[in-house]
DNA sequence: ATTCAATTGTTTGTATTATAATAAACAAAG
DNA sequence: CTTTGTTTATTATAATACAAACAATTGAAT
């Protein structure tokens, strides 16, 4: 049995490493954020600060995330008060979202945590390696 | 508000790209799988083989996942008739996990695949650039 | 202009993985 | 032998993701 198994190392494969990175990330997120904010619901929160008011569907399409997950997503962030949903007058399936006041100071909070963040995840690298990173990971997503 | 947000480029986050990452391995995957077989069950049935039987808790770490995770990981796996799981007569606590015939096939098949997966999640990138990337994510696992 | 098919947006149900708290079994020291 | 601390496993709860269903809108052909 054994001898088939040595061929396949899991500890190499993209997608064992790629699962261990993110635990590794989240784990160092979540010990700096914010009343409890996921790396899911930052990156939602970003993008509605930079989108202004728009549509659930929209937001989830360019915070790539699926519908069902913007939703989940939208209704945290709603229920933590930094979300404000409302109907669209001119579209009756739409829904828009917006920051609220409270999400817009926790937006300007978060954007250091966020760098701290960042640094730290990429700490055991050396500078051409971080950059050589971010620049390989773009590539393939 | 949108100058306070300019400064801070979501797209070049470490942790927002490693979700993408892991979104597109994922869906990749996802596309060659046998039996509904997650990312996570695969890696937890190659350390079973490679580990023979043992404690839940030792496979759970060895596979970098939580004690909880473990636990549904390997319940799933049983249900999928994959694994054995039976009590350590040594130590109460303990519950001893193996491989079942029919997981032990499933490994031998899937070990092909799995090179299929990560190949195709590697395409994007050049020889030098996929071994660049294994590297720098061991570095920050 | 009207109807009908196709598209778009949202929601709900279900599955998987992860975190936190609890309980049971064991080991070691007094 | 009992107390104290550690290891192992389970349960409850939360977050994310996929699939299917449903509702509103758009557009094309008559």
């Amino acid at each position: 049995m054994t001898e088939s198994i040595e061929s396949y190392a899991l500890d190499e494969q993209v997608g064992y490493l790629l699962r261990l990175a993110n635990q590794r990330h989240a784990s160092i997120f979540q010990s700096h954020t914010l009343e409890g904010l996921t790396p899911t619901q930052f990156a939602a929160l970003i993008r509605i600060a930079e989108l202004g008011k728009c549509s659930q569907n929209r937001l989830g399409r360019l915070a790539a995330m699926d519908v069902a997950t913007i939703k989940g997503v939208v209704d945290r962030l709603r229920q933590k008060g930094l979300t404000v949903v409302e109907p669209d007058p001119d579209d009756k399936r739409r829904t828009l979202i917006s920051l609220s006041p409270e999400g817009g100071e926790m937006v300007a909070r978060m954007k250091d945590v966020g760098q701290q963040i960042t640094n730290e995840t990429l700490k055991p690298l050396t500078a051409a390696e971080q950059r050589n990173l971010i620049r390989i990971l773009r590539k393939i997503s």
